[in-house]
DNA sequence: CCGACACTAGACAGACCTGTCTGGTACTGT
DNA sequence: ACAGTACCAGACAGGTCTGTCTAGTGTCGG
């Protein structure tokens, strides 16, 4: 077994950093390989041995989004005392994303609307929009909503509609926005 | 002047046509040229003789979708009695244009997540935003809204995020759960 | 009849794409 | 010392892309 754990940056660490970087801000598409592996530093045919295509290459970086997200989702929704606040938290998170430095818009939405039909890249966005639903169906269910999966589909809408708002219209308090929404919502179904 | 109104489909209406459904159904940046004027039966020369540049055609194609969606609208909403049933109508004609065949989301979106910063798509896209934007504006003034530019923004968020619903998630009915959250607002503007 | 015009068919250039392959380097555990 | 492994650098093949150019066809106004 080799010591891999004390090595600084692997090819694969730095070929997904580079990939994070390049894929989120230009697209899966527009982005070839060719410039992956020149800002990772990393030779061709490693990214194959260790990805096996370009598309696995997508495929994991896009998990690695969501990985990410779901970390950085669990971490802030923990600092909130009520179950009501951590429903509607889910859009301070959002917002907080939008203001980030090189923001371009929800990858999964970006990544799929690229994404030829029957592509295994779409399995990785339904994970995602899979995670997102149980995510407000369960804090929706634990906030005392009388219909949890009703809610929670009303939450995903504006969840959805701010990120659009926040690439197309670079309106980056669309999340404040659809929070004030929801808020209204949520208190009607607890109520 | 030549006759050009008589002809039956100019090699300009098809190269539209052919575009409209690849561009549409399979994304700008996945579909060639030759596929393009292959399917409308036009030389390459008449393409580019006709639009320039293939981002030409393009936005020729946004511009094309902006207009029939433009006269639906207008024509649909002109069938509601009162101002409220012709904003909330906004949302019936945005579920049925879901069920079309071939649907594949909002063009606008899926075009924009595509393009390059700084590419001229994006003005046509800002177009469509804008009309999107002031078309509820409008509308929720005749509504009698206390904030016509508060309710519009919110209306906005809903549009959008069921256009992503549809998309990802196959959800044809996203529209209609839309349009129940929409009433709620509309109805609390207008109290 | 003739010249202008719109169009077709297809070759072509130059760039870029993914993916493979060769050869060389450096480190690792035994 | 040596085999194995992980990696780098880059050439290469085969395909696709946009955009240009040549050459030929048909049509229509005058």
């Amino acid at each position: 077994m080799a010591m891999n754990v004390t090595e600084r940056t692997s090819a694969r660490e730095r070929l997904l950093a580079a990939a994070n970087q390049l894929f989120y801000e230009e697209g899966v598409h527009t982005v070839g390989i060719d410039r992956v592996i020149e800002r990772a530093g990393v030779a061709k045919a490693t990214l194959y041995s260790t990805f096996g295509s370009k598309d696995g290459l997508i495929r994991a970086y896009l998990r690695g989004r969501h990985e990410v997200r779901r970390a950085i989702m669990s971490t802030r929704l923990a600092t909130y005392d009520t179950p009501r606040d951590r429903l509607l938290g889910v859009f301070d998170v959002l917002g907080d994303s939008f203001v980030q430095p090189g923001f371009h818009g929800c990858a999964f939405v970006n990544a799929s609307a690229e994404a030829n039909p029957g592509s295994p890249i779409l399995e990785v966005t339904d994970e995602y929009r899979g995670w997102v639903r149980e995510l407000f169906v369960e804090l929706a269910r634990e906030a005392g909503a009388a219909e949890p999966e009703l809610l929670a589909r009303q939450l995903v809408l504006l969840y959805d509609g701010a990120g659009i708002a926040a690439r197309m219209d670079k309106d980056t308090s669309a999340a404040a926005a659809a929070k004030t929404v929801a808020a209204t919502l949520v208190d009607a179904a607890t109520a």
